[in-house]
DNA sequence: GCGAGATCTGCGGATTCCGCAGTCTTGGCG
DNA sequence: CGCCAAGACTGCGGAATCCGCAGATCTCGC
């Protein structure tokens, strides 16, 4: 343990760049940052600190920028299917036209907690968290295909959750 | 707010019978504190208990058995492709035999953090995150399809992630 | 050279976390 | 039917953490 990431704190630091998408460039002491909060979203922010190189305050103030930036989200995450949902499946999607605007249609219905575009044989994935077989059955046919511009889907329903990770930053 | 999810405390709680897959019955109140760190997950421990109606100390017990059982995890989320992971993909297996085995082998792979077995065209779907194409081209080419029993695979690399959400308990 | 803006540090004070002892209820068993 | 063990909740103090704020530092642009 205790990885020190020493703050290079100059050239790196002020860089308050943003790419192409919007998103704000990270420097290396905010990724540690959320290295360990992958680990541990409740891990205290002075031991963050002693991890990182930087004070208690300052670890404050960069997660809740985070926060406030989208970067990053602390939450608890579950298997659906095993707090009450019983149905599960990720959708493929087809589209002639504008993909964009049918991920936004995609993306403000509830059930629907994951939109990806993609590229390959399907324009978009989108996983789907539903109540039962009749709930996902109207989410897919009612609501998904009836979306003008969405040309054909094909469904694939969960059966098991096998694996689930956020850290990706520790391996 | 203040939904108050009144603790009925007699046949329901004491009930902690498994599932057939092995994951623990989850009662109204565990469902009600996991909602409440969906939408924040370093909510303080004081506030869930007003919010659902228990003790402190009570709701501190609980999470902590939610987390020692894997029911679920606290933790920050963020999307890879802002953090310095230039290449994700979704990969579809199609597997003759064990099915079981491959997922398996596909969770033990660190690139891998998401794995579902499903029913449709493809029985496994993957999700991997790469440092870039060489990275990408290498995990899927030489480790997926070299892995026996694995019959095909397609791929359909990510261009944007337009949503990610956990907060289906608070809709 | 100098001011604006952003970040970091170093404080208290309020809040939260944490372990523990005690209570209550349920279920098993002689 | 009585008793005991297990599990869950409450209440409570002490330690640790969170939080806001003032001041110091650094960078950038003019």
């Amino acid at each position: 343990m205790h990885s020190e990431v020493v703050a290079s704190r100059s050239a790196e630091q002020r860089d308050s760049r943003e790419s192409r998408n919007g998103t704000p460039h990270l420097d290396a002491v905010s990724l540690a940052i959320i290295e360990q909060l992958q680990e541990d979203g409740r891990r205290p922010y002075a031991a963050i600190g002693k991890a990182v190189g930087l004070s208690e305050a300052a670890v404050r103030q960069r997660v809740q920028k985070l926060l406030d930036q989208g970067v990053m989200q602390i939450v608890a995450v579950t298997d659906p299917l095993t707090v009450g949902f019983r149905r599960q499946a990720m959708v493929g999607v087809n589209v002639e036209g504008d993909v964009e605007s049918i991920a936004e249609a995609l993306t403000d219905m509830s059930e629907v907690e994951y939109v990806v575009m993609t590229a390959g044989s399907f324009d978009i994935l989108a996983e789907i968290v539903c109540e039962d077989d009749d709930h996902l059955l109207d989410v897919i046919n009612k609501r998904i295909r009836a979306l003008p511009g969405v040309r054909s889907t094909e469904s694939f329903v969960y059966l098991k959750l096998k694996k689930q990770t956020y850290m990706w930053g520790t391996r």
